[in-house]
DNA sequence: TACAATGACACA
DNA sequence: TACGTGTGTCATTGTA
């Protein structure tokens, strides 16, 4: 059963909710009449209960928030916006609106309105933004009115669903999606998981930020003050940190003030005068230098960013209450992978992590998957050698003892640059050795590269598509004009490449556009095609990595709250729950930290070990559902501790 | 004064 | 031949 939700516009300071609801079949046919719901958080806590029915909601992103802060949690959903961005990305239509008032639109054939800006940082905290549910004049719409729009367009992403996928997941890369001329009678099971796992995606998005990550501020301030001195205000440095400057400043002969390291410009002119000739003031290239001021420098920019980026602007402006609250993406990468916004959860320094601590009585479990990457090659690729490899616990270590006369280094080095698209370095003669041994791995990257080269589209293990090449890169490598229906895509769906800071993957490759140095056409030409070459070549592990991460989080999430139904309420040393949304994680074990192929779960100590178990059942359970049957393995590195950075 | 581009570096 | 993927955020610097 499904049933579609639609809300009334919210009152600033109205705790209530009402809305519309109506009852669909499983294929997405009305069966009820649209029913008001005063009461709209008694009704969905009611046929939660009652049904556990898979939700259809406009965007998670807007709605599910609202949900929970009634205090209402759900098991199962359908997000029409995730799910149009995927459907639109199958058809090669990356960056066009994804709303259910841009869906409708497109239905109707009326003008699609843009997508809502989400939200900056400082409207981060208002209760109540646009979302996703703006109609093109900004208005919020009938929510009446809404129920209609958004019943017609799940039913036809449905139809769109069925159409679209195949009815195995796909076991290589291709050419074209192969959109069947016969119609499924039932769904593609891949491309359905990927919608449900993506639609999962964006209630535990929702969940993380509500709940957040247990962020203890003094720990926060030891670590900032041990390596920076004492907390300054206004503009000023910190004191080791304005001291540190200062001598590096000194060590270049530069009087106190007169000397900025935070100025790559000034930096570069004072080691071309002390007779370096370098490039550029990153690390690695300082590293090369003799100097005695190098080593201060390089301490001071590390210092410095460290109180840029994580410092006590930050936590000022991120923590509040004991919680960092993460403000993720999902599918804010074309890969799938999450993004974020604002606070920059996915780019914490590993040294915070000594400022996340459970609360008393509570304890962490932290999971890893480790070497995800190439197990997901051996996986995909369906290798047997390489997946004898990744039926071990270290990947690396199995397949030196194979192929690399025991050197873990070189093995590791060579599937990297396998997977990356790496050829420099020497590292020729090991991708010979990868080829001779693993010829079907290696097989299937390089079919992933020369299908990116030839401007082809590649898939991940669930289905998701990779943008197809831009006008430019057509013209560049082709010496064609884009044709009409990719131009949509990667173009001018929304104003232009680079504005959007999320999702701005460049499907031609990251240097395709370098226009340095102008080289010849051909040249050109060719760096562009094997800048796209090593992006699908990545994108076919980075994506279907990132399909299981999704399941994974999905399955955990569904397991976490099964075992806190089974288990006793844990209330000891646990304050009292402030309002509804607290009460929803105030006695059960919860998911509050995401990186890519890493969890962390907040839960009662009493529960820790099982929940434990379920993050390792998951990951279980997660493998078969993404690849089937196979030997590899994922093994997780999981502990249970009370700070983030007591784990590994 | 405000915004955009750049360089650098944090994460996977 | 020569080419490692994907992000987000900051301070500085250049331009409108």
């Amino acid at each position: 059963m499904r049933i579609a939700v639609t809300m009334d516009a919210a009152e600033p300071g109205d705790c209530g909710l009402s809305g519309w609801i109506q009852v669909l079949a499983d294929d997405g046919t009305p069966v009820q009449p649209p029913q008001r719901a005063d009461d709209l958080a008694a009704t969905v806590a009611e046929r939660e209960r009652a049904d556990t029915p898979r939700w259809v909601l406009g965007a998670t992103e807007t709605e599910y928030p609202r949900l929970l802060r009634a205090g209402i949690r759900v098991e199962r959903c359908h997000d029409v916006a995730l799910t149009e961005a995927l459907l639109l990305g199958l058809a090669g239509r990356f960056g066009e609106p994804r709303s259910l008032a841009a869906a409708w639109a497109r239905l109707r054939g009326l003008p699609v309105p843009e997508d809502p800006k989400p939200a900056g940082p400082e409207e981060q905290t208002a209760l109540f933004g646009p979302g996703l549910f703006a109609t093109s004049s900004g208005e919020p719409p009938d929510p009446r009115q809404e129920l209609e729009m958004l019943v017609a367009v799940h039913a036809d992403q449905l139809r769109r669903i069925a159409a679209a996928g195949t009815s195995e997941p796909r076991t290589a890369t291709a050419t074209t999606p192969r959109r069947s001329s016969a119609p499924s009678v039932s769904p593609p099971p891949a491309l359905s998981t990927l919608v449900a796992a993506e639609s999962a995606g964006g209630l535990v998005a929702a969940e993380i930020a509500a709940s957040g990550l247990p962020w203890r501020v003094g720990a926060h301030d030891a670590v900032l003050s041990d390596l920076l001195g004492p907390r300054s205000f206004g503009d000023a440095l910190p004191a080791k940190l304005a001291e540190l400057g200062t001598r590096v400043g000194a060590a270049f002969g530069y009087p106190p003030g007169r000397f900025n390291p935070d100025s790559p410009n000034q930096v570069l002119r004072t080691l071309r005068h002390a007779g370096f000739s370098v490039q550029s003031t990153r690390a690695w290239e300082l590293r090369q230098i003799d100097h005695p001021g190098i080593e201060l420098l390089i301490e001071y920019k590390e210092l410095s960013r460290l109180h840029a980026a994580h410092g006590w602007a930050w936590q000022d402006a991120w923590v509040k209450g004991g919680r960092y609250r993460p403000e993720y993406v999902v599918g804010g990468v074309v890969s799938g992978r999450w993004a974020t916004r604002n606070s920059g959860a996915l780019q914490i320094p590993r040294i915070m992590r000594r400022a996340v601590i459970a609360d008393e009585g509570w304890s962490l479990v932290v999971a890893d998957a480790g070497q995800l990457e190439p197990r997901v090659l051996a996986a995909v690729s369906g290798d047997r050698g390489l997946a004898r490899a990744a039926a071990e616990g270290d990947l690396y270590a199995a397949l030196a003892a194979e192929a690399f006369d025991g050197d873990r280094a070189a093995a590791k080095l060579a599937l990297l640059g396998a997977m990356y698209g790496q050829t420099s370095g020497g590292i020729g003669p090991l991708l010979a050795v990868l080829r001779k041994r693993f010829p079907v791995a290696m097989a299937y990257v390089e079919d992933a590269a020369r299908t990116g080269e030839r401007g082809g589209v590649v898939y991940s293990r669930l289905g998701r598509a990779c943008p197809p090449p831009s006008s430019r890169w057509r013209s560049l490598v082709t010496g064609m004009a884009g044709n009409a229906d990719t131009e949509g895509a990667a173009g001018s769906g929304s104003s232009d490449a680079g504005q959007d800071p999320i999702g701005a993957a460049d499907p031609d490759g990251p240097d395709e556009v370098a226009e340095s140095g102008g080289g010849d056409p051909a040249r050109r030409s060719g760096q562009a095609a094997r800048s796209r070459g090593r992006f699908t070549r990545n994108f076919v592990i980075q994506a279907s990595a990132a399909d299981w991460a999704l399941v994974w989080l999905a399955v955990l999430r569904r397991k976490l709250s099964e075992l806190s139904a089974q288990a006793p309420p844990v209330t000891d040393g646990r304050p009292e729950a402030a309002d509804r949304t607290a009460a929803l994680f105030a006695t059960a074990p919860h998911l509050v930290f995401f990186v890519h192929d890493e969890v962390v779960v907040h839960t009662p100590s009493a529960l820790a070990e099982q929940a434990a178990r379920v993050v390792a059942e998951a990951g279980e359970e997660a493998r078969r559902a993404v690849f089937g049957p196979t030997p590899v393995r994922f093994p997780l590195a999981t502990a249970i501790v009370d700070c983030y950075a007591d784990a590994k």
